[in-house]
DNA sequence: TTCTAATTCAAACAGGTGTTTCAAATCTAT
DNA sequence: ATAGATTTGAAACACCTGTTTGAATTAGAA
């Protein structure tokens, strides 16, 4: 029989919790006793809350970074300029492979990457820019590539309006579809929700910049 | 000689540090100790926690929403249809008016916002729903002015997207516009942020709906 | 001034947190 | 089967949280 260790417990019930409440709000004791696993265990196995925070994220950035990071090779290497629209459909097919990873997989992942950049602790922060620096480099080098006309500052300000709309969305992306369903038979499914934000997010991009806009501020 | 009264102390104190850290990283000890008041008094001005909270936030709203409001009833009063970039604009003057009423008052609110919205226990939400659901309803009746093409599905999705983006940009402004400051020069003010927001969010909204968006979920 | 109500203060309370301890149980290889 | 390492378990630890208490102080009105 395929018995589950203690640690793929421990993982299992974390990660729920944690896309469900958030790192904070979830003690270790929710964590051990929905797993049913001693408390003791989790400092035993992973160290402290801290890392048992990083292996959750691990488990799931180890399966999505890669597949982004080819996708996005892909569309560097090609021979004509991308369109933004096709720029931010290339986290489409790696966010929905999480599926096939673990059931509700792009769910829970898409919850936890919300929870992980709100986090005042900056957990997805150390992953991002430790660990995967060059999948981030690659994401800003398809953007300007699909838009070059920005200036420095624009495209700043315009990739963090990206992320913010993204990481909302993702966290609370279960509470908005209930909300939908309720109100107005819209059952859109998380695929469908990403596939939502791709033209919101490729037309923000891509505005025009504001001519009337006093003080940009750019002094450089 | 105009002494600062305890329950002031306390509200200034608490709203700085709420906006810095967040509601539940930020202890009644701390504020108190910052404030120099004892420890006692936030129970005994306010009750709990969680009443100082709604206080803090209220000494803001009671300015601001008064004034969106307004802006957007002569949006609505005019004849001609407004623009996406007109509605949102309606929200800058309200905004920026908060340095009048205290300094720093347009940047703290920003970032009580966006605390207070991803803030779990929907403190802002409470406000949202319950004392200031009129503006709520002149924000969607002006959207949708604006823009009459979109479906209900599309446009439920569109107002949270743009939702996300305001409140993650304002809840993590200083410490952005800080990174801009430091790695090109873009030495941007508060309204030169919320400036750059606008063509942002109305391209968005205003994005044409994915043809090709299979699965599009409206069942209705 | 005197009396009463409002406020401040230090201390304690009750409950929750992550972490540590060390004996008991379990597994693993000899 | 037995010895040794790994893992589990119940309990305690040290610390932090919001809240309450009741006495000391201050303020305001008669």
């Amino acid at each position: 029989m395929s018995r589950q260790t203690t640690q793929n417990k421990i993982l299992d019930a974390a990660e729920r919790l944690f896309a469900e409440r958030g790192f904070a709000d979830t003690s270790l004791r929710l964590i051990t006793s929905e797993a049913d696993v001693n408390l003791a265990s989790v400092n035993y196995h992973f160290g402290s809350k801290k890392a048992l925070i990083k292996a959750v994220l691990a488990r799931y950035l180890e399966q999505f970074m890669p597949r982004l990071s080819n996708a996005l090779d892909e569309l560097l290497a090609a021979e004509q300029q991308p369109t933004l629209h096709q720029v931010f459909d290339s986290f489409v097919e790696p966010m929905l492979a999480l599926n096939n990873f673990r059931s509700s997989g792009t769910n829970i992942f898409m919850q936890l990457l919300g929870r992980g950049y709100s986090d005042s602790q900056g957990h997805l922060r150390w992953f991002l820019t430790t660990q995967y620096g060059d999948v981030l480099t690659k994401i800003t080098a398809a953007v300007k590539r699909a838009n070059p006309e920005l200036s420095p500052g624009e495209f700043f300000w315009r990739m963090h309006f990206t992320l913010g709309t993204v990481v909302f969305t993702l966290a609370s992306n279960e509470a908005l579809r209930d909300i939908a369903r309720s109100e107005f038979n819209e059952n859109l499914d998380v695929e469908g929700l990403v596939r939502r934000l791709v033209p919101f997010l490729a037309a923000g991009v891509g505005a025009p910049v504001a001519a009337n806009s006093l003080n940009d501020g750019v002094s450089k």
